[in-house]
DNA sequence: CCTTAAAATTTACGCGCGTAAAAAAATAAT
DNA sequence: ATTATTTTTTTACGCGCGTAAATTTTAAGG
């Protein structure tokens, strides 16, 4: 910067005063920096910038598993509006493992975010690492929710997207036994489970769960091998299944057609299958895929929005703010 | 690292060498400063770190598109190898957009990485900032290449890919005919189709390309589209559909079972359908996609690999490597 | 016990930048 | 032209750490 400043005829810390914000030096100052950036093509280094700055523009995202494309897919839309307003965000995938979880929390630390959106493991997560976390650094929890932790949480209402789904497949043919992994590596799976439980008691139904075995992040492969299984048992209570999330359902629906068991709910169909999350993937699968969906463009915006409120408050909420989105029910030809 | 050195009772620089190496001190040293560790959970700056430092254990690891599962599994894999090996990985996300991808190199700049793994966006990359780029940072391409940039390229061969499938489906069946967006956003895709017409001409059969319409990164729906359109025509020279890659197959295959065209090898089915990548849910799809795979184990060992070794002979290669790898065909159930 | 080599410490400087305070220069207002 | 105001420059320091050189301490070997 020192080289480049002298090149253009300004002093350092002008220089630097433009790059923090060019309209805050006088037009002319600015025109003669801007020509000599054509000329030198110098950029400033932003992690030196940050370094002794009261307050960065960095922003940190932290999300379970990037390979699963729910993640992916609102990081891409968190990602874009956090560029759109001129922050520099950092992505993170903590590969399903705490260790990982942590070590990325520390290493964040240092770049002094001015603002961190976490997605946390869930029952892996090392609370106390987390708790610590959030109360040196404003953060924004979504997709799965710690009790007390961070100064917000945004994400979807579990029970909406239950409730739904139960009601409509209920409404509209046998009631629905719910199936789900037995070691749900996401809190969100027994909050579906729970709300299917209710929902199911409500209507005066009786539930079912049909649970499968298998651990980690490669649910389609549990739900297929679970798929089979169940098909071998002829283990199904009712003709209606409920998926606990879209990518278990995927692995149904494949082990459903290896097996020629018709899905669907037209006439001649064996078993009509439903499922949560609108996965971007759940409408290419065959059949399409009745599902609940997540409002990803409302999630995101309002976990953004929430971020730069939180900000722009210090990065302290008077109370923690706890944001759900209802479900929207999206019917295709599987259920 | 002044107080937590002053706190363990051992000088600031041989704190710095502990964390640099924990074995280049002492043992007496080490179980002090881990005692004192402990007390006060310190952990040093790892940009501070890597402001002065000859060389930095950064590594930056940037791809076009991270919602597509491919990219995502792949990354998923590199950056562990790269953690393992004890570096510290950052990933970007160009999100198909030229001026991010510019935007995502210059940043790295700044982070002085060790090395960079660069899947450019191909077709949209701004070439003179990518060989701008790669003359400054020590830089492996992967995924797609650009002539001469980079001091190595590693990916698949995508005549290997083509000339399996084709080999294969015109062996056990009518030869196939090949599916293809009109403007693919990678130049994989290019050469996949030249493959196809080469090697349509070796086996002295006639070639017929599908061109549809579409642009973007939304593969499936542009496949499913294309599908519906060409079902509608009835536009299928031969029984056997030859897709470029395994999303657009993923979208044909959706069109097909909505409009109750049967896929399949077995008797009794309408169309053959095949494809390149081994996406990670192309055993999900109904029926499960026969696939002509990337070997994306040894393609990420040998990327990192690469780079490794790129590092440690100080940044440049005598001479430009270009490693591609076969493929591997999966015979599934739907040709 | 002394010698030697290895490890640790002290001292000092630098990375690339932000930022505060005071002085100087440029512009605007009278 | 003079004064008031804004902008820029100068000067100086600090962020959190790496690293080199010289010095001192420690452990190992005879």
């Amino acid at each position: 910067m020192e080289d480049f400043a002298a090149a253009s005829g300004i002093s350092r810390p002008t220089v630097s005063k433009y790059f923090n914000d060019p309209e805050s030096v006088r037009p002319s100052t600015r025109q003669k920096i801007e020509e000599a950036l054509e000329r030198f093509a110098y950029r400033p280094n932003i992690y030196a910038m940050n370094q002794n700055r009261r307050a960065t523009k960095n922003i940190g995202i932290v999300v379970p598993y990037l390979a699963d494309p729910f993640f992916a897919e609102i990081v891409r839309v968190i990602e874009r509006r956090c560029i759109d307003a001129g922050f520099s965000p950092s992505l993170f995938s903590s590969h399903g493992e705490q260790q990982r979880e942590i070590d990325i929390l520390d290493n964040l630390r240092s770049i002094k975010p001015a603002g961190v959106l976490l997605a946390p493991l869930g029952r892996r997560s090392d609370k106390a690492a987390i708790e610590d976390f959030c109360r040196a650094v404003p953060t924004v929890l979504f997709d799965s929710s710690i009790e007390g932790m961070g100064e917000a949480f945004v994400g979807s209402d579990n029970y909406s997207f239950v409730s739904q789904t139960v009601e409509y497949l209920s409404r509209t043919g046998e009631p629905p036994c719910f199936f789900e992994m037995q070691h749900p590596a996401n809190p969100n799976a027994n909050k579906r489970r729970d709300a299917y439980l209710s929902m199911m008691q409500r209507l005066q139904l009786e539930p079912h769960v049909l649970r499968i075995a298998g651990e980690g992040w490669a649910f389609e492969e549990i739900g297929r091998q679970g798929g089979l299984k169940l098909i071998a048992e002829d283990a199904f209570p009712t003709n209606t299944v409920l998926c606990s999330n879209d990518r278990l359902a995927i692995g149904f629906l494949a082990a459903c057609y290896e097996k020629g068991v018709r899905v669907g709910r037209t006439k001649g169909c064996d078993l009509r299958v439903a499922s949560h999350d609108g996965h971007p993937f759940s409408q290419f699968t065959c059949p399409a895929l009745t599902t609940s969906a997540h409002d990803y463009a409302m999630v995101s915006e309002h976990v953004v929005e929430t971020l730069f409120r939180l900000i722009e408050s210090g990065g302290r909420f008077e109370k923690r703010e706890e944001t759900l989105f209802p479900a929207r029910l999206i019917m295709r030809d599987s259920a």
